[in-house]
DNA sequence: ATTCTGGAAATTTTT
DNA sequence: TTTCCAGAAT
């Protein structure tokens, strides 16, 4: 490959690079993902083989961008994956040296809240915290690298008092259920690599050559990782940028990137200053804002490129004209200059932000994807079917089969709950096994010792299949079998997109069959729960993102919208008096406007509705800090909302609506039609429904003449 | 045990 | 405005 053609003199430096520590300080724009890809496919033209190779990103999508990129240069590609995915699949084989079961489960930020939430429980001393508060302390504190011991010791005031015992019954019950939460991972990962010196060893020799990108954005946890495994060859090649550190306030510490050269004596640094991303206008606009930082190595970045478009400044009189501005521009560049829609990007600092654009897009007839929000895996009824799978593979998530043991509703309430709680605890149980041991649970009534049985007989059948079912297959029975579509359906208002988002998932699972045929439940479940929103994101389709700023890292495009800067939005009101908070803000929004390549667009509101509530608003101080010179102003008076009016009509012959789904949906059965049920045997069908998520078939089953209703997509339905 | 109801709270950012 | 939760009604 012909490396001298694509890369500038520095960034070859970066790429030919073979043996030894190397940080490269690549600025917003320079290069880095390139640097990165050559950089692994040098190695690998070289003569090292592809697996000792480990290339650690941020996000999945990030990943994966960059093993195509990889295989596109040369064919062949290491192991890139996330720091969490990385520790997931370290411990998936050695975490049995630490005394937990190979399938263990992860919990999300959600299982944890939820499990605090049963430690503070019955306590009402502790009824003044949170345990929202509660979880955010200790994984703080894990983060750093505290144990609960350390904690305890340390705690002064009743606050942390609390959150010491709390953190340490956390941990007690987390090992109890076999589960790990997303901090535990990398906290498990290195206690392995310390502890058991010739594991240690063995990945060391697997992975000579160690790329991390992002790395201002390491915490403690995830440097001791890397440290310990580059210790022995010394290759490590770390990449980022300190003016782009925005995760400080999650335990990212910045002292990674600025001891790089004291951690790895004899370090290579390469520092790249030449962007090639933005047009100068906004490159400059960017540069003045960023030198406002007081903690901060000088750096400045310069472009070859045209001078370009200065970035526009908006000022509008709420909210409301604030989003009907975005709108209303997005609509004109592309009408009017032919930009897809796919290249245009709405930055918001929080994601309460994206409602008021939904809305306004929709009118608009604009296509958009909101991503981050309510993640899909986080979304209650996906939760629920997740925590079944769960209990198949592990038993003893005691959280998981709370969830479930009366999800869809069959009669087992709090009362009950709370009582075998209580039997479990007294004959030092799990929950799984106080369950099957119901009989000698006291005050729990006949009909629902009954209804307890039969649902924990029903798992042990279903667990019994899952060695020879798919878990596709699986999946679907049980869905069917526990009522599931059923019950969501109840719900007039939401029950639709609910069934919708569960066969989402069902072809979530059928994807993952087609990617690893040999893959079993555990490790689709695993990889799930390491998945963020934007993974799955697809940026080929036609649609203006909407997204947080922290979620625009890594990204660019040609168009780029900030809206809501204002003071105590952006910069948000809890950063406002800690500098080093503030300076976070501000990193914050250079990066977001350092992802626009030819036009940025900055918007503030006077008036914001909050809560439904009318609140005074005034610019962010990130906007005086921009030179008038390199701000096109359009105020107030230049676009009134009448004049804007005329910017755009929505025209009468606009009626599909703007968002359109692709379904695959096939006219299956008929009302009448004879249908033999792998579950349930032969039945006929007695009303046909259609459904964003296909055909629902009410059918009648022979076998106890019972009525259910079933997704024709999904049941291995045959017609007699 | 489940569903309904009204008053209070909610919004920082996320692997 | 929407969401959440405790207590009341079914």
């Amino acid at each position: 490959m012909r490396y001298e053609e694509e890369l500038n003199p520095v960034q070859l430096d970066a790429v030919k690079h073979i043996h030894g520590p190397l940080l490269v300080v690549a600025g917003a724009g320079s290069g880095k993902t390139r640097i990165i890809t050559y950089r692994i496919a040098h190695l690998i033209e070289s003569g090292i083989q592809p697996h000792s190779i480990l290339g650690v990103t941020f996000t999945n999508k990030a990943a994966d961008e960059m093993r195509k990129r990889v295989q596109g240069l040369v064919n062949r590609s290491p192991l890139i994956s996330t720091f969490h995915s990385f520790c997931a699949l370290l411990l998936r084989k050695e975490i049995h040296h630490l005394g937990y079961s190979r399938n263990y489960v992860i919990y999300d930020e959600v299982d944890s809240r939820n499990l605090v939430k049963q430690i503070l429980g019955g306590d009402e001393v502790f009824a003044a915290f949170s345990p929202k508060e509660i979880a955010t302390s200790i994984s703080y504190a894990k983060n750093r690298g505290i144990t609960p011991r350390q904690y305890a010791a340390k705690a002064r005031t009743t606050a942390e008092k609390l959150i010491a015992r709390s953190y340490d019954e956390y941990q007690r019950r987390l090992k109890e259920n076999g589960a790990v939460d997303f901090d535990d991972l990398l906290i498990l990962a290195v206690e392995l690599l310390e502890k058991f010196p010739e594991v240690l060893q063995r990945y060391q020799d697997r992975y000579r050559y160690i790329l991390v990108d992002e790395y201002q954005d390491t915490n403690r946890l995830q440097y001791r990782l890397i440290y310990l495994l580059a210790q022995k060859h010394k290759n490590i090649c770390a990449v980022g940028d300190p003016d782009q550190s925005i995760y400080q306030w999650r335990g990212a510490d910045i002292t990674n990137i600025l001891n790089f050269e004291r951690d790895f004596p004899g370090a290579t640094v390469i520092t790249l200053e030449q962007n090639y991303r933005s047009t100068g206008l906004i490159l400059e606009a960017a540069n003045n804002v960023i030198k406002h930082n007081k903690e901060r190595k000088e750096k400045k970045l310069w472009s070859e490129l045209e001078e370009g478009h200065k970035p526009v400044y908006y000022l509008a009189e709420d909210d409301r004209l604030e989003t009907e501005f975005v709108a209303n521009t997005v609509y004109e560049l592309h009408m009017r200059d032919n930009i897809p829609y796919r290249d245009i990007a709405v930055f918001y600092r929080t994601n309460a932000q994206s409602r008021v654009f939904e809305e306004q897009f929709f009118i608009y007839k604009i296509p958009f994807v909101v991503i981050g929000n309510v993640g899909f895996y986080e979304r209650k009824e996906i939760k629920d079917i997740v925590a079944y799978l769960r209990i198949l593979t592990a038993p003893d998530d005691s959280l998981s089969l709370i969830r479930i043991i009366n999800t869809p509703p069959r009669g087992i309430g709090a009362k009950t709950i709370e009582r075998i709680g209580a039997f479990a605890g007294k004959h030092k149980l799990t929950a799984h096994e106080a369950l099957k041991r119901i009989d000698e649970v006291e005050d729990v009534g006949p009909g629902i010792r009954k209804r307890i049985s039969g649902f924990v007989e029903m798992l042990e059948e279903f667990r019994s299949k899952m060695n020879e079912l798919r878990p596709l297959e699986l999946t679907r029975l049980l869905i069917e079998k526990v009522g599931f579509l059923d019950d969501l359906r109840k719900d007039r208002e939401r029950g639709e997109d609910r069934v919708e988002n569960v066969e989402e998932f069902l072809s979530a699972i059928s994807l993952f069959e087609d990617e690893c045929p040999e893959g079993t439940l555990e490790e689709f479940l695993q990889q799930t729960s390491l998945f963020s929103d934007i993974d799955s994101w697809d940026s080929d389709e036609d649609r203006v993102a909407l997204m947080t700023m922290h979620n625009s890292k890594g990204l660019e495009f040609p168009v780029v919208f900030i809206p809501g800067l204002e003071e105590s939005l952006s910069p948000h009101q809890n950063s406002l008096d800690s500098r080093s908070m503030l300076e976070e803000e501000r990193r914050l929004f250079y990066v977001c406007l350092t992802r626009a390549k030819e036009r940025a667009y900055l918007t503030s509101a006077m008036q914001r509705l909050r809560f439904g509530e009318i609140t005074e608003r005034f610019p962010s101080r990130f906007i005086g800090e921009i030179t008038d010179d390199l701000l096109e102003k359009q105020g107030e008076e230049l676009v009134t909302p009448s004049s804007s009016k005329d910017f755009f009509v929505p025209s009468q012959d606009w009626d599909e609506k703007p968002v359109v789904r692709k379904k695959n949906q096939a006219a299956l059965f008929a009302e009448g039609d004879k249908v033999g049920h792998p579950l349930y045997g032969e039945g006929t069908v007695i009303e046909v429904e259609e459904s964003p998520a296909g055909q629902l078939c009410r059918i009648r089953f022979l076998k106890d003449d019972e009525t259910k209703t079933i997704a024709a997509k999904f049941a291995r339905m045959t017609k007699l």
